[in-house]
DNA sequence: CCGACCTTGTTCTCTTGTTCACAAAGTGCC
DNA sequence: GGCACTTTGTGAACAAGAGAACAAGGTCGG
């Protein structure tokens, strides 16, 4: 009964969203909830939520819902959380070192295995219980750790640099919160993490908003006469 | 000739990055720029460019390309950088005190006005020269300083309160770096920086890789045998 | 002043993603 | 065991976005 594998990315990126939904209610003790339930603790429409479901492989039981424990292995399982993905940070500036200490990594799979720079004199000293060690490093790290994922922290001018010699020591994956544009041949997946541009969309949005109620609605001209005239 | 003033939300989304590109090729004296070579640079398809580009008001000369001084200003004026957005922050540990620190905000028109904790233990301190002040001082800040932003950087237990309270105090901007689901009133815009998300995503496409090409190509059975039989 | 050339702006088509609506399937009461 | 009720899984309609293709418009050399 083979599956259709094919579980399209906006379905993926939503998977988390639900594999720490169903942690939070299953560390309160659920063991079973339905679409609607997981769609409004999600944040979701409950139709999305069954269909992304379904391309995990009809784990619900009609009637009832789908059993919380059941559904956190088999998600845990296709997203690949059943081993862990070493991570290598590159760049251990202001942004590196932030993400260096950050907890939130280790937790859940994805222990921070090296810290990587190209400063010399940065190199060889010890931050949070690693030794910072040197660009060129690079390959050897990623046969001795095992590194899978590579997190860019270096100013926008390295980057693309760095991502390059990532994938040339053979990291497939790779998270950019460089405020720069990188690109990576096709065998690898890259992400980004720009908060420049998230605070240039809200501001986007933001003067869309004081501009005035009126001008939203599309009444160009007679916004204008009310303003001034007011 | 007013335009229709639509911008869709994935164009919107470009917009930032455009704008940084532009700013990248103006100073290296860089006067006019083609679709094609913006698309290159930015990452993007040319078509798309010309597409999102004419959501701002045809800008370009046929034959020639954008004037790229001239396309910055429309850009500004469109993302609403012409002003500053002053932004707080919300929860000093870990995560905020290291966006408090990065000095990637004030840069560009998003000065860092405020920090902002719940703990009594911190308020009153200093850090990164500004007093921490306490979440029930918030709309007094608003009014003060006014707060046109708020990030969320408090543990995720936290953060739909905070995220309440912004949209009370008038903030209607949010940027939420908390592993958890927050929803606004719709009047409000909520972004996410999720790391977790993007590390899990990656482990998605991670494992797909490392299963073996051969899986990939949808050979299920095939590959099994090809793997087992080497 | 004309023609070859270039690049934009836009239309059309295709793909991807979202939502609705409902049949299928299972539960539990009586 | 049957019936009313609940909830899933999915087909189909709809919306949004991406990309190809091309006509319109402008430049520049001669």
């Amino acid at each position: 009964m083979e599956r259709q594998r094919r579980i399209p990315e906006a379905t993926v990126a939503r998977l988390p969203v639900y594999l720490r939904t169903l942690l939070d209610v299953q560390a309160d003790g659920v063991t079973t909830i339905s679409s609607e339930r997981l769609a409004e603790l999600a944040g979701v429409n409950a139709a999305k939520v069954r269909k992304d479901l379904s391309y995990l492989g009809s784990f619900g039981t009609r009637g009832v819902g789908y059993d919380v424990d059941h559904l956190l292995v088999q998600m845990s399982r296709e997203l690949g959380l059943t081993r862990d993905w070493p991570v290598a940070i590159v760049g251990v500036g202001n942004l590196g070192a932030a993400l260096a200490n950050y907890g939130g990594f280790g937790d859940r799979g994805f222990p921070v295995a090296a810290l990587i720079d190209a400063d010399p004199t940065k190199v060889g000293t010890i931050f949070g219980g690693h030794t910072i060690r040197h660009l060129d490093d690079l390959p050897a790290l990623v046969d001795e750790l095992g590194i899978a994922i590579g997190i860019i922290a270096t100013p926008a001018v390295g980057a693309q640099e760095v991502a390059d010699r990532l994938v040339a020591a053979g990291v497939k994956s790779i998270l950019n919160f460089a405020p720069a544009v990188v690109t990576v041949p096709e065998q690898a997946t890259l992400r980004k993490v720009d908060l420049a541009l998230e605070l240039q969309v809200l501001s986007f949005y933001g003067q869309r908003d004081s501009i005035g109620l009126a001008l939203r609605e599309e009444l160009g001209v007679a916004a204008a006469a009310k303003n001034s005239g007011a």
